[in-house]
DNA sequence: CACATAGCTTGAACGCGTTCAAGTTGATGT
DNA sequence: ACATCAACTTGAACGCGTTCAAGCTATGTG
């Protein structure tokens, strides 16, 4: 039952510390997330208990409780380190190179790298993600800063690229691709094959179509079906 | 035959009675299914423990695991009884119209009324849905009669139509249009919009969409694109 | 220096899903 | 009639995530 209002005691983050009284509940914090962040790794995250975190964090189980509301909320810290990571590699790709379609192939590559080596357990990450009412889901509320963070990357694709499109399309395509890119995750989360293999051949596959379908989008004929798109999007959104 | 070629033992199917032992294996196992969907509907997933279903049945907690393998298993009826009434409800739609876009439109409509009723813990059954290793996953080994069954919907949906289509794409659209259907399945988990109206139009938005894209696929500008599409399924589905 | 108090820590206890050794039942072969 | 044995049923017990009343600790204040 723990709270239904939506409001009520809100730990997760610190609880809001005095001006400059301890620094060494941050350190707790810390501690005890590096901790299970590493279990996760070595054993996988259903397998890893809190009653174990506790005891490798050298702490007691209900002082994990104090920090992160459940266990699931542990798991914020890895989404976080990932977006991250991410941006950073992106950027790498997006100061080399100009063409559209190298860059988003670049920044997908990029992305699949640096959660390759989560790929066994980012499936039990994934499950708890897909709840609609999960604070971890990607269309979240409290996601919303790692989403924007997310779109932001592809923004970036578009902008900083030689590519001429529609401006309505160019002003949604962020949004389409960060909504691919969800896709590509979807699919690399169930792809079984060795290294992902089939995510990476998806990738190279999916790019040359979209440019192409982004420079087909100038076309006379497809005029039409390119604002009926752009009004499905709009009609969709609106949330009556 | 229930089990294929992993198997150990198998429980979650009858485990297999005689020729014609007893039929009170089966009564007992349709009991527990009533009573927790029963449940289901009426507190929630979450809040209905294996012990109330028991007690409520009137068996020992360790019976509902003779016949059910886990508490998610009990979901797999749920998703075989809306995948019939989607089946009778889509055949009702089918027989009355020839358009293409009609009939897709009418088999969508009919599959989200079909599943309306349980949109409140629809969220909490595609969260276990969405584990890739979950049997309950609607890619995995354990789900293929109910999506070929779904897949078959679509298929009808398709030759019974008048639209004429490129006979590459033919063959792969059934399947495309049952992939589009999980996405609105998806996006109907999330909808939070009364009586999931969006999902509604994102339905009455998408079908002309993919009816016109459909057309335009014969159109010859469009024939490499098209090429590169079946081109990249093909691609992407070998597995290895 | 002592006290008050907010920040932090504890671990027993709760209810859950799940397991399993031990039972009961009834159709079948003799 | 009896024995057999697979099918079915039982409920105590296990380990899990989570809660919470109680305790501890260091700092700002009198």
């Amino acid at each position: 039952m723990t709270n239904v209002t939506t409001a009520a005691t809100d730990p997760g983050e610190p609880p809001a510390p005095g001006p400059a009284r301890r620094a060494r509940g941050e350190q707790t914090r810390q501690l005890i997330l590096e901790t299970a962040l590493r279990l996760f790794r070595e054993r996988g995250y259903a397998e890893t208990t809190m009653r174990a975190i506790a005891k490798e964090a050298g702490v007691a189980v209900g002082n994990a409780y104090y920090y992160f509301d459940s266990k699931e909320h542990l798991i914020q810290g890895f989404y976080d380190r990932n977006q991250a990571a991410h941006r950073a590699s992106a950027e790498q790709v997006l100061a080399d190179e100009k063409d559209f379609a190298a860059r988003l192939r670049g920044v997908l590559h990029a992305g699949i790298d640096v959660n390759a080596p989560y790929h066994s357990f980012a499936a039990t990450f994934f499950k708890t993600a897909a709840e609609p009412s999960s604070p971890l889901s990607p269309f979240s509320r409290e996601s919303s800063p790692a989403r924007d963070a997310s779109i932001a990357i592809f923004r970036d694709v578009i902008e900083g690229s030689s590519a001429k499109l529609d401006p309505e399309l160019r002003k949604e395509l962020p949004e389409l691709l960060w909504l691919g890119w969800m896709g590509v995750i979807l699919f690399w989360v169930y792809d079984k094959s060795p290294e992902q293999r089939r995510t990476r051949r998806l990738i190279d596959g999916a790019v040359p179509l979209i440019d192409r379908l982004v420079s087909l989008s100038r076309l006379r004929v497809l005029r039409p079906a390119l604002r009926q798109i752009l009004a499905l999007i709009e009609t969709v959104r609106r949330d009556d």
